[in-house]
DNA sequence: CTTACCGCCTGTCGGC
DNA sequence: TGCCGACAGGCGGTAA
């Protein structure tokens, strides 16, 4: 399940292998994604040389000379770098090759993410009315606790939102409310302007951690020595509902918020 | 504008 | 051992 981190991860394992590299080709084998693949993956691509890459949340966004490639992972994808001889699996469904022999190849067994082409990426729906990143200077105290005035939305929910801020999902949502001591399913406008400041520390040290240590997910890119879970021994609450609280040792409460598993202490979240 | 809920997918896991 | 339902979950879309 790529968050922000293993999306930045992801992005950083096939960026040098991609940028100044000309597209010979590009092959899609199952085109119904999350949306259909754009159709300009195939007909714009080839003689198309890849300027840059970078992220916005959780797409990753690849610069091409005649525009940008949208790639989001959703919840079981992965990008990776292979040789274009390399046999395709079944849920192989798009490659983009390049004349040097090199191939990006996107995989994603439950087809939740999309590959989609634009020409005008600063005006592309999917990006427009994002949030702030949270590691960017826009997401501070004053934002977080303006936009929450008023919102009777629980405040998970409301970190989860990516209008509100990008890149906050499930695990780190449950994650930061515990290192700011909040529960999950008070009403976001009714935390405190200090307890909302905490709370930004805390989103930002969980997201910068975890993109520190490459994330849990995918690590077979570049050099990956392989271990996964990095990040999965750092959490604190996460997946352990029914065990005792790391802080307290009372024990951690489990319950479901709009179909998500939510995890707290009951004495040190308030 | 807000809020709550739906549905897209398939691999995995627990129960019988 | 095998079958089957529940679950996982990002997030756009839609209804109220």
């Amino acid at each position: 399940m790529p968050e922000l981190p293993e999306v930045e991860t992801s992005r950083r394992g096939i960026d040098p292998h991609i940028c100044g590299q000309r597209i010979a080709r590009s092959v899609v084998r199952q085109s119904q994604l999350r949306w259909p693949v754009s159709p300009q993956i195939i007909s714009l691509m080839p003689g198309q040389t890849v300027l840059s890459s970078s992220r916005r949340g959780k797409y990753i966004l690849i610069e091409t000379t005649a525009g940008h490639i949208i790639i989001h992972l959703g919840m079981s994808g992965s990008v990776r770098i292979l040789d274009s001889g390399a046999p395709a699996g079944k849920h192989d469904h798009v490659d983009i090759v390049f004349s040097n022999g090199v191939m990006l190849r996107y995989t994603d067994p439950r087809r939740f993410g999309c590959m989609l082409w634009s020409d005008a990426i600063e005006h592309h729906p999917l990006l427009v009315s994002l949030g702030p990143e949270p590691l960017s200077d826009a997401f501070d105290t004053q934002y977080l606790y303006q936009r929450s005035r008023s919102r009777k939305t629980p405040i998970k929910s409301f970190i989860m939102d990516s209008h509100v801020v990008v890149g906050v999902g499930n695990i780190y949502a449950n994650e930061a409310l515990f290192m700011a001591g909040i529960r999950p399913l008070a009403d976001a406008g009714s935390v405190s302007r200090i307890r909302m400041a905490r709370l930004v520390v805390c989103i930002r040290q969980v997201i910068a951690h975890a993109i520190s240590v490459g994330g849990t997910t995918l690590r077979d890119f570049v050099g990956g020595d392989g271990k996964p879970g990095y990040f999965k021994q750092s959490l604190l609450v996460y997946g352990r509902g029914g065990e005792p609280c790391k802080q307290c040792g009372g024990v951690l409460q489990e319950v479901r918020l709009s179909a998500r598993s939510t995890v707290f202490c009951k004495r040190c979240q308030r």
